[in-house]
DNA sequence: CTGTTAGCGCATTCAG
DNA sequence: CTGAATGCGCTAACAG
């Protein structure tokens, strides 16, 4: 079913349907309403790829995300498809599975897809770095969430400084002095900068330096994270877990071991998922402004993308923190 | 960066360049090498819309959830795309956002793609009713999880019956008799084949009847469910939750009400998502094999693709029972 | 083994 | 206002 059938079967030129279905130019409107009557009876859907091949273009943009099953990632891709629908930009979304080799093949396909741009959260601050610098220099593309180092390219994610102080203090305010970080190694940007954030203020703070433990940003690795802290001696006061889930998995095997939160030790998360309500108890999380995260995303994408020598921009938007049962009420005060 | 760029540079023709860099044809060895190094140099990449205009096809197949930044959904496309690489196929996912006209909308645009096939988790079990089998008529399509009442399509889903008995004759095991099911109304068919499993269960295994709650798939409807349940009298013995998202919301509001899960009702989930083991307490759920649910659609879809008359077939995938805190130890006995 | 050519479906010149 | 013709990038005949 093509424009050649329409035409036919409506008596006029394939040119004519195509000018009568998009409407764009001038056509008699009897001929118009004629031509459109025609398609629809015979079920005509326009074939994306014919006038991809001749536009040049196809209104589509590409996401590689490490875990689409993720709730952090699900809620970012949901909200960049809904601002990128808005602009009439349809998303295609790809799993790299935290895998450089398929991020790699993911983004090559995107390339080859012909998208209009792409935005990727890369797998690996280090090894990533080849194939997002490649592809960046094809087509338009902003990192969100997790970057690249030393790559000249956009991103915007959240303002990790801030969001640990944020966590760190609210700690202190409520009696905790011995905090320990748990949170994702060195392997992702968030990572390392949420590490140094917390390892500064820490130190700004006069806290006392605590032997801070590094993993996957798994349920799992909460779990054994709290494993590797019993057996190493007295609790801390608290915990800063470096996501959501890490906090969740944290929080479970402290129950498990017959301590109470926040009785025994406080915890704080970072994103702001869902989880965070339904941990028991609810989770004191810094919460990530998904809708702004996504917004900026795509504002910072189409700038690229209309002006492809727009000097390269670092967005932080700022998160806030939701104050829940797991740091409440104070601990020891 | 076309073919003829790199034909250009490597002094040789387009179609020895199109021969040379696919490797399904014989080009001498050499002219081989020799293109591939000029392409590689040049940074050519193949034009999938120009291919897939010539072939016909694109090695794609797409995707309609409700909601992406659903865990369920979340893990499901996440297998889905697996199984699809495997075969070579790349997954191209919409979001309905559980809307009807948006669902219309997403699946539209999949024809127009000229994707090779497509995955639905319908929105509505009746009002998705147009959309679906419009395309379905059009191309390959395959009902995962939800289906549309009535039609005529293949259908890859759960044993509701099956995991709804294993909730309630597990609960009936731990000692409890007044069970009521707190589970997704009647717009998914979903909603209704568990409903229908439950009520029918009761009656088979002679349980007093209860007043059941119906709502959305919600945390938030598992916490109003539970208000409505204290608002109206003694609470049952145990809740049936239609999913782990309302078993979740359900388990924080008896908490917060204070009350002991499993102490004084027990609770079970269904899905298995990582949401049952971040309950606390951890949830007894119905899991469903999401492997197995999504090798048996993909193998659905590419049987239609293969032969389009082959006879429609509706697959159920058999849950099993993961026993947790929230129905242990028993509250009675 | 390699070059020439046709045509996939479409939007858009350029004529009329 | 409408039709004929062109070419987007690619692969598969068909020649050579």
């Amino acid at each position: 079913m093509t424009l050649h059938d329409v035409a036919a079967a409506a008596g006029v030129s394939i040119a004519t349907v195509s000018r009568a279905l998009n409407g764009k130019e001038r056509v008699s409107g009897a001929t118009a309403e004629h031509v459109a009557r025609v398609a629809e009876q015979l079920g005509y859907r326009v074939n994306l790829i014919g006038r991809g091949l001749r536009e040049g273009t196809g209104a589509t943009i590409g996401v590689v995300v490490p875990v689409i099953s993720n709730p952090f990632y699900g809620e970012l891709v949901h909200r960049l498809e809904d601002h990128l629908q808005r602009r009439g930009f349809d998303l295609v979304i790809a799993d790299s599975h935290g895998d450089v080799d398929r991020e790699r093949a993911r983004l090559r396909m995107l390339v080859e897809r012909r998208v209009e741009g792409v935005f990727v959260v890369p797998s690996d601050a280090e090894l990533s770095f080849d194939a997002v610098a490649d592809t960046a220099q094809r087509l338009p593309l902003v990192q969100v969430d997790r970057r690249v180092l030393d790559l000249d390219a956009d991103f915007v994610g959240v303002d990790n400084d801030h969001g640990i102080g944020l966590a760190v203090d609210h700690l202190a305010s409520r009696g905790a002095s011995r905090i320990v970080l748990v949170s994702g190694n060195d392997v992702t940007s968030v990572g390392r900068e949420r590490r140094a954030a917390f390892e500064s203020i820490v130190r700004a703070r006069s806290l006392p330096v605590e032997e801070n433990v590094f993993g996957e940003y798994l349920l799992s690795f909460g779990e054994s994270a709290v494993a590797r802290l019993r057996a190493r001696g007295p609790l801390p006061d608290a915990i800063v877990a470096g996501d959501d889930l890490v906090a969740a998995g944290a929080i479970a095997a402290l129950k498990r071991a017959g301590l109470r939160v926040p009785g025994d030790i406080l915890i704080t998360g970072f994103d702001g998922t869902m989880l965070a309500d339904v941990c028991e108890p609810r989770l004191t999380t810094v919460v990530q402004p998904f809708d702004e995260l996504a917004a900026e995303a795509v504002e910072a994408l189409v700038r690229r993308m209309d002006d492809p020598e727009t000097p390269y921009a670092l967005r932080r938007v700022t998160p806030t923190l939701r104050v829940a049962e797991s740091t409440s009420p104070p601990p020891g005060a």
